[in-house]
RNA sequence: GGCGGAGUAGCUCAGUCGGUUAGAGCACCGGCUUCAUAAGCCGGGUGUCACCGGUUCAAGUCCGGUCUCCGCUACCA
């Protein structure tokens, strides 16, 4: 039993979200290859808040929404061949009918309570508002706009209705607090039961169970919070009217409720793949949703009596060009839009060259990517096959193996190892091991040279001999690239008129027999496709730039991490008084991460102690001396190293990347900023 | 600050139990070749194995420490 994780009916695949479901997929497939009998289950995430929203917007039903994603998505993994055996969604009766089971289970066990939340509510939506639903001023600094868990300018976090002048982001409405019942999970009670299944099963990387061991089992794990008051797209409660499962309660169980509808299809007992100890269970998912896996999910299914996870195989993120994916500079593709320009094949091979089995991030270079699949994919393995294609289809396979110096053996000796590395998700192992197998071929080619033997029709044995050699040895590639690139073992079976089904096949040469016209079957890749499918997509979601003097180029990316202010008028203006100071003096604190201590002069004798957060953009030495602009009726605020006095203005997103304000020459410490 | 990961050739990375002169692919240079998709073959490496110290006959590898980068997490005006 395999599964990734669902996807959201919210939004379009993208290359991201492919890391995943392409390493599942390469699992999977190898699985089969090998004989394993291996079911693979996914479906569509349906419910929350966020689809409630949009369908609203959308005008139209949740149903439709969702049943719209559904069809997007299951598009788009079809186009990078991703192979299901069951796509399913979480709106099902099979899913409400397995929610409610496993909440009678850990109702029976004692596990659930209620308590009162107060939470804000939106009079005019008539909704209960999501932290990000919120938006308002900052309770700690005072920043304006803020999203309702945590601010962005001084990174404080706080409960939505600690917002001042809070508004919903749905109707500009005032939201008011209202109480309502909420329904918890004591996951304390299992936290025995985690604990042991964390350290003994063997079901997690070595640093995920590291990082829960020390983040959530070093202490008493909080109740979650698994209901949401009315109205909400999921499923009400039974025994609760007016609550509905929050989604990360339905979602896990999606995977099963997604198996039952496969086992229907086919004949087969629910209870052999989620009940059986014969049958592992493998999740893959990203490691942004570790611990519903790792914490909620087992202590679900220990309740309810299902099988636990023989597996969890967390992956990181996909960075393009060394930096984090974004809209803005194109780099979040669309699975669509990468189809437009490139062969599905390209990506699976190439993330399966990047990864591993460990918690880690990996890098979409352009230019390796396409170093990567010219060299490997188009120069070694595919070029094997086209430069003996056309004799091999005259000739045809000679009826005994011949000499070859040993490759075919080699190279079958080395499937074990590919093997391994394959289920062991060390994918950028095997192909690793398969491109050596590559090169070791070609010289092969080079040495018996068949386009002088295809010269002298006495020599039609001799070349149909080195024909036979070549293909074979392409053929054990394609075979052990098949997981990978399952088109292209396709191609490879139709050639030589004999599928390729099998891991094993690879053991054993394929000899007398006629082989097709040879097609060609991999295109080597420009960079430029790269380029123009991250211009697409740029394009794809903003609204063409209506740039007049946009000769600077400046990116919307500032704005848009932290939207404008409301409003103000000139008075409230005046009452921040900014002026200019000097530094005097600027010294570390040792133990303070991000601070530095600064005296600033007003001017005469009037003297300010600011800490301020720029360490990792300024020295001291480089400070000193300099004129700033400050808050100078900041109320002081004591922290952990002194008081701090006062604050100086600075830009940037942070860490290193501050820029302090400036002052023009003449400006003098004292004078104010109007 | 805590936890985890990483640091080896211009780039991407292997390097097993400590054991010969530290490797591969790509890129680059020279030659050869013309079957093949300007593909292929042969040859070409002067690397502070991040740094310092230790253990050892022997350290990229083991131990201690330091630095830098990445991720998570906390604190942080």
């Amino acid at each position: 039993m395999v599964t990734s994780a669902l996807p959201y009916a919210n939004g379009p695949i993208h290359i991201g979200h492919l890391v995943e479901y392409i390493q599942t997929d390469i699992w999977v497939r190898f699985q089969k290859l090998r004989g394993n009998r291996c079911v693979y289950i996914c479906a569509d995430d349906t419910h929350g808040t966020a689809i409630m929203i949009r369908a609203g917007r959308e005008g139209r039903s949740e149903v439709e929404l969702i049943a719209q994603m559904s069809e997007s998505h299951q598009a788009d993994f079809a186009g990078f061949g991703i192979d299901f055996d069951h796509y399913g969604s979480t709106h099902c009766d099979e899913n409400r009918q397995l929610c409610g089971e496993f909440w009678q289970a850990m109702r029976d066990q004692g596990l659930i309570v209620q308590r009162d939340v107060a939470q804000l509510y939106d009079p005019e939506s008539n909704t209960f508002l999501a932290d990000r639903f919120v938006r308002g001023t900052c309770p700690n600094c005072g920043a304006h706009n803020q999203p309702g868990d945590n601010c962005g300018p001084c990174g404080a976090t706080y409960s939505p209705t600690d917002l001042i002048d809070p508004k919903s982001t749905l109707s500009g409405a005032t939201p008011i607090v209202r109480e309502a019942p909420h329904l918890f999970v004591q996951l304390e009670k299992l936290h025995g039961f985690l604990a042991d299944w964390i350290d003994q099963s063997g079901a997690l990387q070595s640093e995920t169970a590291n990082y829960l061991k020390g983040h959530f089992l070093a202490k008493e794990l909080r109740d979650w919070d698994i209901s949401r008051p009315a109205p909400y797209f999921g499923f009400e409660i039974p025994d609760a009217p007016g609550h509905f499962w929050y989604v990360w309660f339905d979602a896990p169980i999606g995977y099963i409720a997604s198996t039952a509808q496969w086992c229907q299809a086919h004949g087969e007992r629910l209870e052999d793949w989620w009940k059986s100890d014969q049958t592992e269970i493998h999740h893959f998912i990203g490691k942004d949703i570790t611990y519903f896996h790792t914490l909620f999910w087992p202590g679900m299914l220990h309740a309810a009596g299902y099988q636990l996870p023989t597996k969890v195989h967390i992956h990181g993120f996909l960075n393009v060009g060394g930096e984090k994916m974004s809209k803005s500079t194109g780099t979040l593709v669309a699975a669509e839009t990468y189809l437009r320009h490139a062969d599905p094949s390209y990506l699976r091979y190439f993330y399966a060259s990047k990864l591993g089995a460990r918690v880690e991030d990996l890098d979409l270079g352009p230019e390796e990517f396409v170093d990567k699949i010219n060299s490997d994919l188009v120069g070694k393995v595919v070029n094997l096959a086209s430069r003996v294609g056309k004799f091999a289809s005259r000739t045809g396979l000679a009826a005994t193996y011949p000499e070859d110096g040993g490759l075919f053996a080699a190279a079958a000796a080395a499937g074990e190892e590919i093997a391994e590395a394959y289920e062991a998700c060390e994918f950028a192992r095997a192909m690793r091991r398969i491109m050596e197998l590559a090169d070791a071929a070609n010289p092969f080619v080079e040495r018996a040279r068949p386009w002088d033997l295809n010269k002298d029709p006495d020599k039609l044995d001799e070349l149909r001999d080195v024909c036979t050699v070549a293909t074979n040895l392409f053929r054990q590639l394609a075979i052990y690239l098949a997981p990978v690139l399952p088109k292209l073992a396709e191609q490879c079976g139709q050639w030589l008129g004999d599928p390729i089904v099998r891991w094993d096949q690879s053991q054993t040469p394929l000899l007398g027999t006629a082989v097709q016209p040879f097609q060609r079957m991999m295109d080597r890749i420009p960079i430029e496709a790269l380029h123009k499918m991250i211009e697409d997509s740029r394009n794809d979601d903003d609204t063409p730039t209506t740039d007049p003097a946009a000769q600077w180029n400046d990116s919307d990316q500032p704005l848009q991490a932290e939207p404008l202010a409301p409003e103000i008028t000139i008075d409230e203006f005046a009452k921040v008084d900014l002026r200019i100071a000097r530094i005097i003096e600027a010294e570390q604190v040792p133990e303070a991460n991000k601070l530095l201590r600064l005296t600033l002069s007003l001017g005469g004798t009037e003297r300010r102690q600011v800490f301020a957060g720029i360490k990792a953009a300024y020295t001291p030495e480089q400070l000193v001396g300099r004129l700033v602009v400050m808050v100078a009726n900041l109320a002081p605020r004591k922290m952990r190293f002194g008081l701090s006095e006062g604050m100086v203005t600075a830009a940037g997103p942070g860490g290193a990347e501050v820029f302090l304000l400036g002052v023009d020459e003449g400006g003098l410490p004292g004078q104010r900023v109007h």
